[in-house]
DNA sequence: TTGAGCATGTAGTAAAACTACAATATATTC
DNA sequence: GAATATATTGTAGTTTTACTACATGCTCAA
């Protein structure tokens, strides 16, 4: 959360980086303050406020509070620490999986629900449903690709620049593409958004939010990227988006109801008889 | 701030004890509603609530509010809980990464470094490294190919039975095979597993350490999958056994020095300038 | 210089939390 | 068992808080 304050601050307006900034500086007595109470100490007036909350994705100054008291009382134990060429192995496996649960936390911390609501109602009315990655983003495009196809929606999975574009040139409305991205820096990515977007599809990041591919997004599904501090550390961040597409899945299956239940009952059921012959 | 309410349910008066109760089934849903909503959801009036609050010492709806919102993003409540049809997007995002975090935190108590060691020991004097997995374990062998090639070891992936048995086959002393399996139960593993140890090669099992699959291999890396009590609830193992993975390739690089780090480096690197182009 | 567009504040509204008090239920004493 | 006292709960109103609509003023471009 605060993370997300401070990094998003450079392309906030002045007051709202006034009201970020104090944030910042006093975060405890931001947490149980009101929203006059922020107005005064900042000087600038309630509305003000209230844009500063809704700049960072959140709904108003309400959930502004809950994220920061939630933030403020996660433990710090899992911070993340470079691995170094003589650790042991228990050593490792401590770091390792702590960068990786760190990421996690902090992206549960940081994801608006409104963004996941605005991709569900996106995604109920799709005709199709593209995943697209490219690297190592292309494993998490695929493994999308094969947890939402149980509820019985097209879907497919894009994981090289030409296929990307070329589908991103017979995009149509109705398509919605949900574009995987570390980074979000590849021009591929940037340009396939752009085209398909002007052809009517819906396009959804799930990539850093500052990124000029989430600019170009109709809808940014934050995942930042953890400091690439050593050259060992890997990459966390694959694993943050898997979260983010699973929740995603879960609650657009919500949202599609009977129907989509009972395909996902289906599809366990086929794998679990399977099993047992 | 829930053991407080459950402790002194006792001594509440007959509507006050209606609210913890339904409190404790729902926290998050109740930290997350008003003083409206709560009273509506219990059927009490809205001074009962604050009434309640009060009772456990706090000075009034707000201030439960926030202890609760508090309590709840503690690391005991990493807790898995399953998705229900009603809950609110925001229920579902905790929820899902809940349990996703969950799976970590556990595979990291588990994850024993011996294991680790005999794999790293293995793999060092490799003369290929196979990964396989079939459906949804596919996608994590494919991930683990990406990243372990980068070390300079031939890798490949296999993901499905034809080929995973065809290779089994011809394994030869020196193949490493590493086997993804979340329950270990299919019978084509188990074959593949058994023939390309006669072979001569290497088994490492990523999977449940108590099935078949485990048994029948070299090396076990356990990964415990969540118990399945939901439709809704997605493969969190998926990530579990990813990490476990990282661990196994961060070791690796450490054991295998010089060389590999520079290879790394050498990947991050032609990465990084191709995004600044 | 003027006008478009953006940033910000003012004033008002809706809703949320809280209070005072009345009504009902429960216990207590004769 | 009736009457009174006490405790429990809800109703209706007040205050506070969050939010909205709109107006003002500023910035930048033509």
């Amino acid at each position: 959360m605060l993370n997300l304050i401070s990094d998003r601050l450079a392309d906030f307006t002045s007051t709202e980086r006034r009201v970020g900034e104090w944030v910042l500086k006093h975060p405890r007595q931001a947490a149980a303050s009101t929203l006059a109470e922020v107005a005064n100490a900042t000087g600038v007036s309630e509305p003000s406020v209230i844009r500063f909350c809704r700049r960072l994705g959140l709904d108003g100054f309400r959930e502004f509070s809950r994220r920061l008291t939630e933030a403020l009382s996660q433990p710090a134990s899992y911070l993340h620490s470079a691995v170094a060429a003589d650790d042991t192995t228990a050593d490792v496996v401590t770091k390792v999986l702590d960068a990786s649960i760190q990421a996690l936390v902090s992206t549960r911390a940081e994801l608006p629900s409104a963004a996941i609501d605005a991709a569900v109602n996106a995604l109920t009315g799709a005709r199709q449903i593209v995943f697209a990655g490219l690297g190592a983003s292309g494993h998490v495009a695929t493994d999308a690709c094969h947890k939402f196809f149980r509820l019985g929606i097209p879907c497919s999975a894009l994981i090289d620049p030409p296929s990307l574009l070329q589908f991103a040139a017979i995009a149509a409305p109705g398509d919605v593409i949900v574009i995987v991205s570390t980074r979000g820096a590849w021009h591929e990515s940037i340009d396939a958004t752009k085209l398909a977007r002007k052809a009517g599809a819906v396009i959804i990041a799930v990539s850093e939010p500052r990124s000029p591919l989430a600019r170009a997004a109709d809808i940014v599904l934050p995942c930042r990227p953890a400091e690439d501090t050593s050259l060992y550390t890997p990459m966390s961040s694959r694993l943050a988006q898997l979260a983010v597409l699973d929740t995603l899945q879960v609650t657009l299956a919500l949202a599609l109801g009977e129907q989509a239940t009972d395909r996902l009952r289906a599809t366990k059921q086929v794998i679990s008889s399977r099993h047992r012959a």
